[in-house]
DNA sequence: TAAACTATTGACTGATTAGTCAGTTTCTCT
DNA sequence: AGAGAAACTGACTAATCAGTCAATAGTTTA
């Protein structure tokens, strides 16, 4: 692994353990195992550091989610493939989530980022097909999107509480049922 | 107001503005007009004053949004109200919303110090008459309530951005819609 | 080979900040 | 009145931390 990346590694785990400013630039440089000098060599900033954290994991959940996608499926599979591989991503990568977290509520966030990523422009084209073949309730589609969003954060924070994980399928299904519900018109 | 209160409510402005980090005690005190020693008079350390924040925001939602549930009211009517009343005590209280949401994803919060808190004991068995009757679908409690609150913290962020309040009655009552079918048993 | 560039180091600095403290004023109770 | 407590002040400090920089090593290019 090269430095760089190591350092976005090492940067995310301990930003997930004690936030941004609970983590001196120093010390991520020393968990590295890299001179400090070299951070600002990549990163000139502690922002850019962030922000390129910031990218590269969205970067991967776009990979990995939607790769799982498969052309002919209905809208509602869609949304449960997106779904269930939203969740297994951050069970998977926990350091990945407590950031995005953390980010998403810091002056370093900004709503006009998020929009110009190819998965929220997926997401929202996707939606917005639910709404116009009137399967989805009648509400605007960015609304829709962030309430997935917090549903499957929600989800993810439940099951790290308690220990759990989706291995029971009854269980996961009636846990899309209530995402599922949440969007689509009766 | 004294400077007590008056330190609180500084704060909350200028931490839900910048952060906790991004607000240094010093500031807080000079904003609020007061000395610099008088704060750590009243809050011994910046943790202190953080926490003491939290419960009376928490204090005041729970007296404004539970002083509205009616006697009688059938289970459907007191979660609209209490949902109701999140949403717009949130959207009149943007600084307490704003640092709620800071608060709850920074170091300071464990999810314990949340469950003894009257406001979240009153909704857990609110929503666990509603699954014992039948009314609610069957998930843990706990879970239902973590979703609600994201519904609410949501909705409130999206009429912020978008500069709207509730003031069209079918809109409202669509979007309550969502919270309900995402908790009720079809 | 030499020049130019890139990667790397770690000691250092200037700015910031939570919390202290010695002393002053204001309140309270007898 | 006057003693004792509580409220209050603001200058000060010890620690922390983002970012700099001069120097060295390694790699590419002409």
């Amino acid at each position: 692994m090269d430095k760089r990346t190591k350092l976005i590694h090492t940067a995310k785990q301990l930003f997930s353990e004690h936030g941004f400013y609970g983590t001196a630039t120093a010390r991520i440089a020393k968990e590295a195992g890299v001179s400090n000098g070299i951070l600002f060599h990549y990163f000139p900033t502690k922002d850019v550091l962030i922000k390129a954290m910031f990218f590269d994991v969205k970067d991967r959940l776009f990979d990995y989610s939607v790769g799982q996608v498969y052309k002919g499926a209905t809208l509602k599979e869609s949304i449960y493939t997106l779904w269930l591989a939203a969740i297994e991503f951050n069970l998977e990568n926990q350091n990945d989530f407590e950031f995005i977290r953390q980010f998403e509520t810091s002056p370093y966030y900004r709503a006009e980022t998020e929009l110009e990523h190819r998965y929220v422009q997926l997401s929202l084209e996707l939606i917005n097909k639910g709404i116009e073949e009137g399967q989805f309730k009648q509400i605007p589609a960015m609304l829709i999107f962030k309430s997935m969003s917090a549903q499957v954060e929600t989800t993810v924070r439940f099951l790290k509480m308690n220990n759990m994980v989706l291995d029971d399928v009854e269980f996961t299904h009636r846990l899309f049922e209530m995402v599922w519900d949440t969007l689509a018109k009766k």
